[in-house]
DNA sequence: AGCACGCCGACT
DNA sequence: GTCGGCGTGCTC
């Protein structure tokens, strides 16, 4: 295309020094392949070692003495200008690099899967979709916007309308599914795509097959992490064809680089498999709401439960509620006490009796050094900065965010000082319940135990929470035990998980099935018992908001030695980087638990200490900013102990979201 | 990361 | 005198 002489091009590199572009000329037997967005190997540094890189965008001149690119990987334009402008944003945002991000987004090559997609790409792309609809009741008038809803927790009769074989078809889906399907179905009917985020990939299995039911399989593009290379570059280039597709994935999907994008949708945000593990550490939701603002598409965040980030959104009137009036499932709450109660007792019996099935969710905590007030079992706080106390190795209650002892912290709630550890103990109800129901099936599914799908009937079901399988038609009791174990959890979000956790199991009720919270006859539980969704998410909120928690402030993290942490926050106030003041606080520094399974036989590592920084949205740019300039400052002039290479390339480790501050 | 440039000690 | 130590800075 380009008369222009240069390409700047984004190299690929773990060094946050060199995010950034650098300019480089095209030679001109090359001239016809240097399309923006084609991977490119380019000779970089001193040695004139060749990268790989992008070709982000071209330019007539250059200050710099540019060399000539070397080689250009393939014609294919794996990085379109959307994709990297959306990256820039969020590696902007997090403080951190496009070149993470590059990995994230952009799979592996598969010299024979693009082959024949090139081959494949050589016949025009069909003018003319699908008008195809999904109705059912619930549906809101359009999915325009940018909406959230609490999807109705049961199966929906749906029935399709349009001209394929499926037309007319009733298909029981769940209420989610079809909103999902129903909302791509209108992207489709006018030529644009739809990125589905979905967390788990039972889930994600499910929503392909609807789509496959209604002969949609060619519109797919299947992101399945699971999946080998080559499958993952399928659809990935199914994505840049011209011909709209609908991305089925989990957070890797959010970057999916479709064209004529028309919604995103993301089930279920309160799951913590959507956030990033690795660096720039975003969750999918961020993404979805950095590419909301880019391209003005819809959105839509939909849950049986709402997180709190997502509350945090309707309070502030950035989305828009269209909630369903629908009638609540059937659930009792009993006393704290016995672990499985009579009332559970009859439930089940009941359910076998009609040759229904039963699911037992059970906790699968671990121990936790948490504490908790031993009068009433409020998690313990902080009388300085409202963190979460555990008891240190000298048995003595600390603060995990500031690090001050809290001897005679008063319970929030009761104003009680007694405190108690977190509650510890396994689970064995499997075997304790199939020796109550002789003659019963007893499957047992936990996250290694995968279990997607169960034939009906009698039988009990003994799973741990986002493990349960899904049987055709529904449970007909579901019985969840531990429930006080899973609200104890030792995070900040054990509330909204525990409402979330229990919210999806109830949602595989069969249609006049009953639900039985197991000791959850407390306030919360009250709410979840009249399926309370919006008052609960609320309330989660308000909580948070009070104690300065996110999502009401955003949380970084500061991680590496002493003396380098303390050079990153040194001086860091927000008068010095916005001309702000209101909502922003340095806590710590803390020494980071010892990593346990390090080797013996390597060299002691250096401790490890870290700052938290509580900081209010409007100073998010300014805070990344500031802290990848420290960053990188730091990183040029010291030595790492171990590396006798000269310096390390990140000695420390900036989270701007730090999703697991206990 | 690599690699060069640069400014101080013990060596033919 | 100068060879080479690694601290510092740059890479289009």
């Amino acid at each position: 295309m380009s008369a222009s002489s240069f390409a700047r091009v984004a190299i690929e590199s773990p060094l946050p020094q060199l995010d950034r572009l650098f300019d480089y000329s095209i030679p001109p037997e090359l001239q016809d392949l240097c399309q923006i967005g084609v991977r490119v190997q380019v000779p970089f540094g001193r040695g004139g070692a060749v990268h790989e890189g992008y070709i982000v965008d071209f330019a007539n001149s250059t200050e710099f003495t540019a060399s000539p690119i070397e080689a250009v990987t393939s014609s294919v334009p794996v990085l379109p200008t959307s994709l990297y402008r959306l990256l820039r944003v969020i590696a902007d945002r997090q403080a951190g690099t496009v070149s993470d991000l590059f990995k994230l987004a952009v799979p592996k090559r598969s010299v024979r899967v693009e082959k024949s997609w090139v081959e494949a790409q050589k016949t025009p792309a069909v003018a003319k979709f699908p008008q195809l609809a999904l109705n059912f009741a619930g549906k809101p008038e359009s999915y325009d916007g940018r909406l959230t809803l609490l999807a109705e927790p049961r199966f929906v009769s749906t029935a399709f309308i349009g001209e394929t074989v499926a037309q007319n078809q009733n298909l029981g889906l769940q209420a989610w599914i079809a909103h999902f399907v129903s909302a791509a179905l209108e992207n489709l009917a006018q030529g644009k795509s739809t990125i589905v985020v979905v967390p788990d990939f039972r889930d994600q299995a499910r929503l392909r097959s609807a789509f496959e039911q209604l002969e949609l399989s060619s519109y797919l593009a299947n992101f399945d992490t699971t999946q080998t290379p080559s499958a993952r570059y399928t659809a990935f280039l199914r994505c840049l064809e011209a011909n709209p597709c609908i991305v089925i994935g989990s957070r890797a999907a959010g970057f999916a680089p479709v064209t004529n994008l028309g919604s995103i949708v993301i089930w279920d945000d309160s799951d913590q498999s959507l956030n990033e593990p690795t660096s720039p550490y975003i969750h999918a939701r961020e993404v979805a709401l950095l590419r909301q603002q880019q391209t003005g598409c819809n959105l839509l965040l939909a849950g049986h439960s709402r997180s709190a980030e997502c509350q945090r959104l309707v309070e502030i009137g950035y989305l828009s509620d269209v909630t369903a009036n629908f009638s609540p499932p059937k659930i009792a709450v009993t006393d704290p006490g016995l672990r499985v109660d009579s009332t559970s007792y009859q439930a089940a019996r009941k359910a076998f009796e009609a040759g229904g099935a039963v699911l037992v969710q059970v906790a699968n905590t671990g121990h936790s050094t948490g504490t908790y007030c031993a009068a009433c079992g409020e998690r313990s706080q902080c009388s300085s900065c409202h963190g979460p106390l555990f008891i240190d190795t000298n048995s003595t209650p600390r603060c995990r965010w500031c690090s001050a002892i809290n001897l005679n912290a008063k319970c929030v709630a009761c104003g009680q000082t007694k405190i108690r550890q977190g509650l510890a103990g396994s689970t064995r109800t499997a075997a304790e319940l199939g020796k109550s129901f002789p003659g019963v099936t007893v499957t047992e599914a936990t996250f290694d135990k995968r279990i997607q799908n169960l034939k009906p009937g009698k039988r009990l079901v003994v799973a741990t929470p986002g493990a349960e399988p899904v049987i055709d038609g529904g449970y007909a009791a579901v019985i969840l035990l531990d429930g006080q174990k899973l609200l104890a959890k030792d995070t900040l979000r054990a509330t909204e998980q525990a409402v979330n956790l229990w919210s999806n199991a109830v949602s595989l009720l069969a249609p006049g099935g009953v639900a039985v919270g197991v000791g959850l006859a407390t306030p919360i539980g009250q709410k979840f018992a009249l399926w309370d969704q919006k008052s609960l998410a609320a309330q989660e909120l308000a909580n948070r908001r009070e104690l300065g928690f996110p999502p009401h402030f955003r949380m970084a993290s500061v991680t590496g030695p002493r003396a380098l942490v303390d050079q990153m926050v040194a001086g860091l106030d927000p008068k010095s980087f916005a001309g702000k003041e209101a909502g922003f606080q340095i806590l710590g520094p803390l020494a980071n638990e010892v990593q346990p399974g390090a080797s013996n036989t390597a060299p002691v590592p250096e401790p490890l200490w870290r700052y938290l920084i509580r900081f209010d949205y409007s100073l998010g740019e300014s805070l990344a900013t500031e802290l990848k300039a420290r960053s990188l400052l730091i990183n040029a002039g010291n030595k790492s102990i171990n590396a006798k290479s000269g310096r390390i390339s990140r000695a420390v480790r900036v989270k701007m979201d730090d999703s697991e501050v206990i």
